[in-house]
DNA sequence: ATTTAAATGCAAATAGTTTGCATTTGCATT
DNA sequence: AATGCAAATGCAAACTATTTGCATTTAAAT
């Protein structure tokens, strides 16, 4: 018997990076989508605007959005991020690469950053914390932006 | 003409370090006195509570202390954190000593870090961010503590 | 003591996010 | 290709944290 053709999807990047145990929807597709052609964490409002701009015929609603954030995030593949400039969370895609970002306290504005400052994470925590389990790191730096600055 | 006796606050050291600007009320004093006796980042909440706690007699509104916390922010004397663990923001005041903390993914229990790891903000931004005006940074390490990580 | 701008308490509004539920869909099985 | 079912969706309503308008009170300058 012939293999069974699974729902197409036109980028084989997709396909391939999809995470395990994450039922592929039309919807979450075109969310990772987004999600993968975007340079800057971005909210679930943006995420929506852009669903529906992209596919007007399509019907999209905002707790999907979120619904499907949420599997990502716990699939391992998005994480989520609060910036003390912002009143949403923003997502992003876990690609390994620049994972911090400066941020401009006026136009809010982020700009990533090339590599990590922070060589050991176990240092910062002294010995009296040595039963903590390091997972991860969070680090943005504040400041203002060229335009802003000269404003 | 004798100088007026400004409203008493039984607490000399708040009265020296009260910011420049920021009019001294009841209310104010109490949540000066609770942010300054914590020694962890404390919610809206937690000060709202703490509030009607210490002073059974007195009638607190929430959008005082939200209001009073943005008056402090604003002054310069506390600063305002969403950690990726919560989803509400959490107040502290600025001391100078430790701002940076390790969170526990699981019970979201803050642990203060001694010292700072970063050496060289400017560094990290390399040469074609030179416009960038860095005024602040923060970082948060992530992970479990000793006792959510054994269970 | 008088005055005035600023702060408060209250209730209502807002924004972001989550949830319940009826319906639809992915996809494994026939 | 048709069937079955758990999981995902769309919708609306609920929820939470935070903000705002307004009448009243208060700090502190005169």
């Amino acid at each position: 018997m012939a293999k069974l053709i699974k729902p197409a999807c036109n980028d084989a990047a997709i396909d391939r990076n999809w995470p395990e145990g994450v039922k592929k929807t039309r919807q979450r597709i075109e969310i990772y989508k987004i999600l993968s052609s975007s340079e800057i964490p971005v909210s679930a409002a943006d995420i929506f605007k852009k669903l529906t701009i992209d596919n007007p015929k399509e019907n999209y609603a905002f707790s999907t959005v979120y619904r499907s954030l949420l599997a990502f995030e716990n699939a391992g593949v998005v994480s989520k991020t609060v910036f003390s400039t912002d009143d949403n969370a923003l997502y992003e895609l876990k690609t390994g690469r620049h994972r911090h970002y400066a941020v401009c306290l006026k136009c809010h504005t982020k700009f990533a950053l090339k590599g990590c400052p922070i060589l050991d994470t176990r240092r910062m925590l002294g010995s009296e914390m040595s039963d903590f389990m390091i997972t991860g790191h969070q680090l943005e730096i504040y400041g203002y932006c060229g335009a802003c600055k000269s404003e």
